[in-house]
DNA sequence: CTACAATCTCTAGTGACTAGAGGAGCAAGC
DNA sequence: GCTTGCTCCTCTAGTCACTAGAGATTGTAG
């Protein structure tokens, strides 16, 4: 009898996700769930490590749990056009770019506050004072 | 009698912080609870409307209620070094100079990704492709 | 009289995990 | 034989900062 399978601590090793986490993945439905040993427990085979190695990279990117499940479903489908895993992908580019510019104006108001401050008392700091005056910002957020 | 205070509907409406969030604000300690009513509706001075302005500014520049929290202490005591509120705001900004590094990469990756896509088939698809391949990464998140 | 708007309290849900309790199987060392 | 330690199992509850909803009260406008 070959040994189909590694168990959930090495899947763990080799995927870098955490063993709650490959569970918690299970249990949402985002990984089938594996074969299991007589002793009852998982066993991963190539298929399941390769699925696990994507949803990691994906959520590495930044994609959310739903929409790396439509990625999954696309993926299980190599005739489907590749217009829609296209959407999703520009949909996080376009959101990592609005983040990367309201991080962009945030660090600016933030180092403007810093820079200000006089390493003195409470009464005269600048970061406190332009906490709560919102007037006192350059960037209405 | 004098009016003293206005409703928390006013309220949220003169800071941008919705009424069930102010409730939370609340019962969590970071608004102190304000005076209420014979019909026990909470009134809101003029003091209240500058700490909550003073969250919620806080909140929009990504502070933690739990950094909040320190930095409305501090307020409260004008004498004390601003060392600490110093501290907080530059933690807060080295915070955000990392995410902003972070989602740069992450946007270079992206484009790469979307930019390879020759919309066809999902079977020769790069988004799908780099996805399931780590490999294929330039940056090693 | 009825509809509505604003307020109150309380509980539960969100996303993507993370932590902990409590239990079983198995090997190595004493 | 017994303990220790490792991995595994299930299940529940906690995290953060809200958000949504149920159900009740009060006041006002038509």
């Amino acid at each position: 009898m070959i040994q189909q399978g590694v168990p959930i601590g090495e899947a763990a090793r080799f995927s870098g996700v955490k063993v709650p986490t490959i569970r918690y993945y299970e249990q949402i439905g985002l990984l089938p769930a594996p074969l299991r040993s007589e002793r009852n427990r998982r066993h991963y085979d190539d298929s399941d490590l390769r699925r696990l190695a994507f949803i990691r990279h994906a959520r590495e990117l930044g994609f959310e749990v739903n929409a790396i499940r439509t990625l999954l479903a696309l993926q299980d489908d190599p005739n489907q056009s590749c217009a829609e895993a296209d959407f999703v992908a520009r949909a996080r580019l376009m959101e990592v770019e609005q983040r990367i510019a309201s991080l962009t104006a945030l660090k600016a108001e933030l180092e403007r506050m810093v820079s200000g401050c006089a390493h003195g008392k409470i009464a005269e700091c600048r970061v406190i004072e332009v906490l709560a005056d919102h007037g006192q910002c350059q960037h209405h957020h």
